[in-house]
DNA sequence: TATGAATGAGTATTCATTCAT
DNA sequence: GATGAATGAATACTCATTCAT
């Protein structure tokens, strides 16, 4: 990617992020990026597909972040580093995930098997520790990190550390 | 409220919900209401005008739905209401809270003491109930709750009738 | 036909006519009608719509223009109406004419169809009238008539009464 | 002319003879081409330069086919060649002359002197045959020549043969 | 000669909003 | 209250042209 085509992303990634992807102009991507606008259409044939080449980066990250868990053999520890997931997300790519849970409300961008691989490894990890409704139970906990994900990448949640204490806590870890 | 007003907010509820605020040009709205564009900027002045008056009739939903848990003096009632609460929401009502939750996202919209008294009442029931982290019981309650109304609005939870009766159980109820 | 509406379609007509379609912008039409940009597309909700309003018009006035001929039973008299016909085309028409002229080269608008009866009516006329091949009569006189049209709209035919004179009298009329 | 530069010649003549010269814009021709869309500027310096340059070339073409008439000298051997001419057209020069034709409702391309020569010629051979009216003659056939060759470029003429040996019939050749 | 990234002015089109009726 | 014509600023997108390599 040459250097320009990455000041574009880096700048609408911002941008769709924190005010929206509609209510975002490409005029001010363009001026964010420091580059004419013609330059977008020119890279990403279209507002909307600059939004998918972001997307398409993000569908990369998220799976970076999860087939460690998918690769865990020790079904404590798979509970353990999907608790951890969330916490351990750097600030600088808040605005990568806003952009994920905005874009889940549109029809388009919402894919409900994306979080499946997930919800299939913890499944078999509480059914190995004997828990007695393992789907529900990774359902749950699934339930409970969205929440925390979303608190978290709007700096909404206070004490995360002992937060995430407290739940290792409750899956006795 | 007019019969005309009412259809307005109505097409507008369900646009907003379903393609977004920005994404609604206010002339869709109109021709969804079978009315003439203008009255729109007769009744609500602003686009935005339209849109909180449908966000202040939100907040009183939001009140009518959570106040008899918050008048509710038994922990375990407190706790059941709770849970109970998202599952019972109406699907006529899906946009409404859909929108809701879409609006969260904007910084102008999302007000994080919204939840506070649900949080507190709910602390003070995992107080009594002998819980040994109330607080964060609460917290994490509420994010299962937050997760699961996502997961319902958008028709995205299979066996809720089950699931509810697990999460009944895990607290005993 | 409101005012304005009228105001763009005879402006968009000079300018399509002289200008060519595509070299045309859209602003240059508003300032010449003296609207807002905006209110051509309320009105015709494409450019294209535009060039389409002025076509259907247009199609219109040819059937005005030719079924006087149609419906002429002397057989001379048939020939006589048809070489009179583009000499008596009015000056104020001439941008009419030279948009339908021009559109002819695009494929989208040309029709090989509209000249038909004409066609028709003539073969009958020249048959009538003994003339040994008629249908070549009468596409070799439409042809003559084709480019007469164009030369005249461009104002390149000289001595028009004489040369009509001449024509009329070629066919002992 | 280089190999590229021809390159450039060939889809841009076929882009505006089909499309029109507007209507194209000059990275369909590099495409076309199969050069950068640079190289365009570097050879013909404009768009505009380069579509001079496709009409010079026409200019040269139009007088290899119409010198051999100015220099026949049997009148008869004159009218026989100027009515085969348009039906002598190689197909692979239709896009040549359809850019011709398209071209000439520009006012800036047209150039009413072009013919002028031919209507001489014919003039001075309808003259020499005896004809009544020379003048008027020569114009009658040069209307009747131009509108065939519109319709063949547009493959808009059926029986080209029995046409034209209708029309030699008519001047007794 | 040839490329392709980059530009900036332009162009069709949208849209919230106004206003006379 | 209600309409619908009209506006003008904004917006996504195009395109001829330049320039460093």
């Amino acid at each position: 990617m040459t250097d320009k085509k990455e000041k574009i992303v880096e700048a609408a990634l911002e941008l769709f992020a924190n005010e929206g992807y509609n209510a975002t102009p490409t005029c001010k991507i363009a001026k964010k990026a420091g580059v004419s606008e013609g330059l977008i259409f020119r890279h990403f044939k279209n507002k909307k597909g600059l939004l998918e080449a972001i997307n398409a980066e993000a569908e990369a990250r998220y799976r970076d972040v999860v087939s460690p868990i998918l690769f865990e053999t020790d079904p404590k520890m798979v509970i353990k580093k999907t608790i951890e997931m969330p916490f351990n997300v750097d600030k600088s790519q808040f605005d990568f995930w806003k952009l994920q849970f905005k874009l889940k409300w549109e029809e388009e961008y919402f894919n409900p098997n994306k979080v499946k691989p997930l919800i299939d490894k913890l499944t078999t990890a509480f059914e190995r520790l004997g828990y007695k409704d393992p789907l529900f139970e990774s359902i749950k906990l699934n339930h409970i990190l969205e929440a925390i994900s979303i608190d978290i990448i709007r700096d909404n949640l206070a004490e995360q550390q002992l937060y995430k204490e407290f739940l290792l806590r409750k899956y006795s870890i």
